[in-house]
DNA sequence: GTCTATAAGCAGATAGAC
DNA sequence: GTCTATCTGCTTATAGAC
């Protein structure tokens, strides 16, 4: 099945790829150079071209295998069949620790998108986007039987990824709002956690039982 | 007192500094061009360097006032004497207003910070940071007079923020996650106000009376 | 497949006329 | 002050040898 590949590690092509992953998600679109990209895979610019023809078809690949990722692994969460207590704390698990150490990812989602808005339409985003329906049907139930507050679910979840992902995001800047130290800000990144669900869990428990 | 300008509006100087804002918060340092900047402001790529030597000066000037003014006005919310209740829900609108119209100022601190942190740290943050510290203290008497949970001062602000910032940040993903229409996500935006201020009272509010 | 060399074009910056 | 013309260097992309 595996052919002998002629260079060393992993192929030239798979780690051509690997290299404009890491670079494009560092630099976005504009600040990516296929130079450091050859750099990183350890070979030169023309063998770029050979195996993807452009930046622009190298960048889709990349954004696109991105994108996807992203939205498989949170649609098997969101829509799992857990009870929707246990699926806040694993949704809050999963932002937290998926994406807070891989905050480039985010940032070249949110940053991306809004710069080249037309290109993700029409190129990468994929054309079925599953739809969390699952997880707000069973706001809506739980709010029925009484067990939270009758809230909206669109906005639960909303407030679920930003409380998450926000603080992570926008790290350097959330630094300069409170003063903190690199070490500091790792620090209460960490409490983060217990401290959504615990402002989550407040927001949506029913009023007086 | 003023002098008569050569040039038609407002003074080519003036124009130049106007059209590099607007083409840097949209497209960032790397996605920006000078011929850009020259074209909007109706002059050419040599005048840009007669007025700011090179496109680092320019940067460096664009990206220090949009910080600092937007600095000064979170200052301004934070720290005026207002209380508590009444301070956060200023906040609240105050984010959701304003931020939710310059959506790139936000994305453009962001994303930029992210990207270059040397130097922003090196050059474009103000040395003196205000601190939130008057809100701190607030949050702690708040919460010895019983008005309201102990909850951590940090950690409310930071999910004040995130929750009212977020969504407009990462407008494009949300319509991705929710399957909604532009129109339909502007709405959706319009409720952000009102369910922030419910989940943070909500959250902060004292268990039993 | 992988390399060296080079083409073609663009972006930042300057010289010099007016 | 403002322009045209031009230089220099960098970036993407290709040609062609091995």
């Amino acid at each position: 099945m595996d052919n002998i590949k002629s260079e060393n590690s992993a192929g030239a092509e798979q780690r051509i790829y690997e290299a404009a992953h890491e670079v494009f998600l560092q630099k976005g679109y504009d600040g990516a150079k296929m130079q450091e990209i050859a750099d990183r895979a350890g070979i030169n610019k023309a063998l770029l071209h050979y195996y993807y023809r452009s930046k622009d078809k190298l960048y889709e690949m990349v954004a696109k295998a991105v994108i996807q990722r992203a939205v498989a692994m949170v649609h098997q969460i969101i829509n799992a069949p857990d009870p929707l207590e246990e699926k806040i704390e694993r949704l809050i698990d999963f932002y937290v620790d998926t994406l807070g150490r891989n905050v480039f990812v985010l940032a070249f989602v949110v940053s991306e998108m809004n710069k080249h808005p037309e290109q993700f339409r029409d190129r990468i985003l994929p054309a079925d986007l599953p739809r969390p329906d699952v997880f707000f049907q069973q706001v809506r139930e739980a709010a029925t039987a009484g067990r939270i507050r009758p809230v909206q679910p669109e906005h639960l979840l909303v407030n679920v990824i930003s409380m998450c992902v926000f603080p992570f995001l926008a790290q350097p800047m959330m630094r300069m709002v409170l003063g903190k130290s690199p070490a500091e800000m790792q620090g209460f990144l960490r409490e983060r956690k217990v401290v959504v669900r615990e402002y989550i869990f407040q927001a949506i428990k029913p009023t007086q039982p």
